[in-house]
DNA sequence: TGACTTTAGTAGCAATATGTTACTAATTAG
DNA sequence: CTAATTAGTAACATATTGCTACTAAAGTCA
């Protein structure tokens, strides 16, 4: 799929950190090594005539996975002389969301792998998995990336679940919900999921009453 | 200075919206028309050889205002057919600070322009300086931009006025400052400064005790 | 059946943080 | 000296957050 960089590296390639939960983790997509042993990529191409970034970006996540993104921003452009599968001079990183429990065609050459499994990429890809994922982590109470990463209808206890994820610490159950109720963000629909055992869980859907009147007071906590 | 693009366009070019506070408001630096009538444009060049994006950044920030910038960051690729002065098919955007006060030499053909003062740009150089004053101000409770756009030392009037400035609204003193404090960001230094009228001001300086535990609890409200 | 376990969901209080009013302090203008 | 002006703080009212301890609705298994 992806271009020709026949110049030796004067044009640019897109390339997408496409992230979903699996398993309690992120997980991305991967190429997987043309011969054994050799490094991982991720899926990149060049753009077509015409074709704006974020176009090409979201080309890619249709070809690779079959789906649409849930949400899609840019990360970045990342060039620094860091080796580049394509040897494109710089590339311009895009951070993909697909909601849990997109599958894969099982005869690409395409797979989910967690974010934290060891594994080798060109020194240019290493750079844009970690600032992707990093951004991911600091746009989640910009943007509703952890709603995102969920399927349309959700439990709270999964919301909790993937915010707890992406901040990598527990959350207290009363004090989440709470907040939640507060900023308008969830409705709840007239449908209950049973786990197995325990009580029934009452299912939400993402639905923003945009207050957006937001943020009292300055924040100097995070600096 | 700026670099050859002789191939029409294949070439991406560093492009940097370099802020500084002036009588108020924000200013950015602009190269005036070439002829009369023309569009302003933001201080470019294509990077050198062995260059890092940033390096060029730097680079042109510090032929253009003569000073290093006292932060800088990326604020994105840019390209979607947008016409730009050195038809670079992209350009990767910097954001640069300067402190307050920082002069220009006044023989060149740049010029510091307030932000609000209408102008005529390329399509992509308004697109651009758009998007960097937002990441600035998106960006000023995760990282110090508004202490960076005031000289080393500062009275917590002048801090106070920045974050006005920044946020768009007043700020109540007392809550602005406890919450300061609360936060071991600045240290007060052994000097007073007497503004004409009214108790001279204690001066600070940017000193953060990198406490970085942060964040109680999960924030919905900006969503 | 009924006691026990498991997960969902909430009430209410304690601890902290924030918004606001009203003060005291140190200087210049006249 | 007095008024005006800006710096800086104390103290209280209100709002938000952290936490413990509860109730609710299911399944499990003797």
């Amino acid at each position: 799929m992806n271009g020709e960089l026949t110049d030796g590296g004067q044009i640019y390639s897109i390339d997408v950190v496409i992230l979903t939960p699996l398993d309690g983790h992120l997980a991305l997509v991967l190429e997987k090594p043309i011969f054994d042993g050799g490094d991982y990529a991720l899926p990149w191409d060049t753009a077509e005539v015409g074709e704006t970034l974020e176009g090409t970006a979201r080309r890619i996540v249709q070809e690779v996975t079959g789906a649409a993104p849930t949400w899609l921003e840019q990360a970045g452009a990342f060039g620094d002389n860091l080796d580049h599968p394509g040897r494109a001079a710089i590339s311009v990183a895009f951070v993909a969301i697909l909601p849990m429990g997109t599958q894969l065609d099982m005869l690409t050459d395409y797979e989910w792998v967690d974010i934290n499994a060891p594994r080798t990429y060109t020194g240019r890809h290493l750079k844009i998995i970690d600032a992707s994922v990093e951004m991911v982590r600091d746009k989640m109470d910009l943007a509703p990336v952890a709603f995102k990463l969920l399927p349309p209808n959700f439990t709270l206890s999964e919301l909790q679940a993937m915010y707890e994820l992406l901040l990598g610490k527990r959350l207290h159950k009363a004090s989440f919900r709470r907040a939640l109720q507060a900023a308008w963000l969830v409705e709840p629909i007239d449908e209950w999921r049973s786990e197995g055992r325990g009580r029934p869980a009452q299912l939400y859907k993402y639905a923003p009453k945009k207050k957006k009147k937001g943020r009292r007071g300055v924040r100097f906590d995070l600096l």
